[in-house]
DNA sequence: GCACTAATTAATCAAGTGTATAATTTCAGA
DNA sequence: TCTGAAATTATACACTTGATTAATTAGTGC
């Protein structure tokens, strides 16, 4: 009877792999499915080694969570590009509704974890850290835009704007990562460019460029 | 040792209560503290009564799912009233963004069932319908309203407003629900109602009466 | 090549889960 | 008041969960 052969790893490496495999276990099966073992078989690894890289299986998934959520607003952001605030505003709309930002998967993981929010206080920080900083992004490059355009608006108006373009990007974001519609037939891009554009009082003609 | 006393209840009595113990359950402690002593407790209950009245946890989850979207999009759809189109459309809006359409509680459940939608195919569907009636109503509204004020539009661009509307008003229910943004200095109605009119091509001093 | 440390496995535990079933209680009808 | 059927409780079972610990292996420095 021998044992299963493995081999060391860097601390750095398993714990990466070890995240992969828990989001991975969240995407198809769901929280309740991303147990200790399930995500320890994914990772080709025994389940008692995940204690030896996070303190309980909580730790695990909230560094899941932190790295989620970095990764998927790193995309986004991606797609800023260097240019104009306005070239750089239409480039984030761009990423946040098309792939791999708006996908079936990352929607699952971020719907698994929002269920968590509201009864688990650590989940509730690293949530509103993510969401905070997504917000002042769109914020601040909206504030540019207009000063571009030469629309000239108060502080408070550019805060509202910007609720109002973080909602219908969340919004936009969950239609077409849900997939439920007929999105192949229409061009949800032109459809989120121009939205925003005539939200913030801008000839969509000029706003896409 | 006496049994604890106890009483029957006609079957539909026990059924509302049980849905009303899980939901409770579930904003609470999310889905995972959803078990079924938990919910028989909160229902008052031995936890043995829930499967003379649903086949499994599965069915109770699932009907207690169709409960909650049931009874959110009739609070919201009560919203409407009786009158114009564009008074119907204002009156969704203003309901869909205040309580207590909008609040933590009905956030909390509703991302707790999102999160099962991708690893379960009776939520998926039980998602779907729920999801394409808000949708539709919101289309047919859209559709009076600019019909109303002279705006002609194809029935392709309406469908695209409609997208981006249901889109806006997701994303703004998130938003307030979650109650992150000291949105008590903002006039979220204001801005929703004025939204909603600037995507359609309407005067917002006019939609808003 | 050898020992030593750290990483990994394997096996086990107590607690909690959904489910099943038999024993009890309630209540309506005669 | 009594009886029978339906509703409810109590108990138990098999299984899964996260966690713990001792035994074993891999790799590093000498």
């Amino acid at each position: 009877m021998t044992r299963r052969a493995f081999h060391h790893e860097p601390e750095a490496v398993r714990q990466n792999d070890l995240i992969a495999a828990t989001l991975d276990s969240i995407a198809e099966l769901g929280l309740a499915g991303a147990t200790v073992r399930e995500v320890a078989n994914r990772a080709g690894v025994t389940p008692g080694l995940i204690r030896r890289y996070f303190d309980n299986k909580e730790r695990l998934v909230a560094a899941a969570y932190r790295t989620f959520i970095s990764d998927l607003t790193a995309a986004a952001e991606a797609g800023c590009g260097e240019g104009s605030a306005n070239s750089k505003l239409a480039g984030l709309i761009r990423a946040s509704v098309t792939a791999p930002v708006a996908d079936g998967r990352a929607l699952s993981i971020w719907a698994a974890f929002i269920g968590t929010v509201n009864s688990d206080p650590v989940m509730a920080e690293a949530h509103r850290e993510g969401y905070q900083a997504f917000r002042d992004l769109i914020e601040r490059l909206a504030g540019e835009v207009m000063a571009e355009r030469g629309v000239t608006a108060s502080q408070q108006e550019i805060r509202s704007k910007a609720i109002v373009l973080n909602a219908l990007l969340d919004g936009l974001w969950i239609e077409i990562s849900m997939g439920g519609d007929d999105f192949s037939r229409v061009d949800v891009v032109r459809i989120a460019l121009d939205s925003v554009a005539t939200l913030l009082g801008i000839d969509p003609a000029e706003f896409r460029e």
